[in-house]
DNA sequence: ACCTGAACACCGTTCAAGT
DNA sequence: ACCTGAACACCGTTCAAGT
């Protein structure tokens, strides 16, 4: 090991090291498994590296923690925490209620791309289950009938997470977009149909998803 | 390594080993690692387990596959393809064309339950587009105009994942379904919409799927 | 053209031990 | 109560080599 290079300023109590080491705990664990997870990616969080990043030991991760599975749903439910008004706003406009917590979900998610593809295989942590009573309230109070509240929850449900694992998953990829539009518009020989749509040209993301949930809202809406 | 018992019958040549190995091909690594992805999960393919099962040795596998990420794209392309009537039967009813193409696109990835979740991450293969050209072809021929085409299917395409990734991972842990739903029921205190929606209590997930599903063709459909 | 084993730089986790 | 290093049983992939 290198001589510690300390003795020159003894002043103050030796600094902490470059990147400071709090005190161990749940908390800075998670916090540092989703810097991980935004930087590198899924494949990226290794318990390894997540102990190095903290400054201690791999194993001293495993007092806190029983599994690297527990890191994934931990940080998962992280970052699905509802920071909007604890209590939806009383607006007479339901279907903007609709739409804005589902927008606010999936902004939510696209701030960490990688976790739009992990919650659907996980189980329902605290803050899925509040966005999804949230929605269910939502949905509730515009008149759909209990009976068909579980349909609804889950079509919308079901919707939100195709768009934004898909959405997430072509961000990461962003740069060879332009590649991958050459080869799709060359392709348009073998799927014409495919090429009169333009798909995957026109990068209007955001809109392309509120009016597809505008459609599923048409179709949802007690008529 | 134990003595070849062979010398008994010496008529025909030397039986092939337990679980004969057929020339090493793209071909048959796809095909066995579709059968380990079946058995295993996606955790479960590995690259030494996948040269195991063929009999030859791990590196035998980079002779025809440049990473273990190229096993993936070619499995899960494999299992997309379509065997369905070569040209859709050209029937009056638009509706139930397209229902059929996204219940069969469904139901090929539930045989396989790994792939739905792997679809939206990676690159579009050569029956992924073919089924998205179907699928556009049906959309076109309903009445649905070049311009809102790019939407129209962008939203059967998320509900159609969403759908059948959350279905997939659910129906490995089927298992503990029950104490799931009996948890989520203890919880209804503190979702109480989410507990009268009876989600997850209701198990008829085809049903839910069609439900959904045409209730975002009723958006779609040219008004 | 096709297959191979040894080796490298990684993993997650068990265990027995330290404070 | 909290942290640790050594060790085990794995990974994917490079490389130099065999036929």
């Amino acid at each position: 090991m290198t001589a510690k290079r300390s003795g020159a300023r003894s002043k103050r109590p030796p600094v902490q090291e470059p990147t400071s080491q709090p005190p161990l705990s749940r908390d800075v664990i998670v916090a540092t498994a989703i810097e991980l997870l935004d930087a590198q990616g899924v494949d990226g969080l290794t318990m390894r590296r997540l102990a190095d990043r903290l400054g201690s030991g791999v194993m001293s991760l495993y007092w806190h923690v029983d599994k690297k599975e527990d890191v994934f749903d931990l940080a998962l439910d992280s970052v699905l925490e509802y920071r909007g008004p604890p209590q939806l706003v009383e607006s007479q406009d339901w279907r903007s209620d609709i739409v804005h917590v589902l927008e606010d979900w999936r902004a939510s998610m696209l701030r960490h791309p990688w976790s739009a593809a992990l919650l659907p295989r996980r189980a329902l942590g605290p803050n899925t289950l509040s966005r999804l009573e949230l929605l269910s309230k939502a949905l509730s109070s515009a008149g759909v009938a209990d009976t068909d509240l579980n349909v609804a929850i889950w079509s919308l449900w079901n919707y939100v997470m195709g768009a934004t694992i898909t959405r997430a998953s072509f961000d990461v990829s962003d740069a060879d977009r332009a590649a991958a539009q050459q080869r799709l518009q060359h392709l348009s020989e073998r799927y014409p149909t495919i090429g009169r749509s333009r798909l995957l040209l026109d990068d209007d993301w955001d809109g392309a998803f509120r009016k597809g949930l505008g459609f599923l809202l048409d179709g949802l809406s007690p008529s």
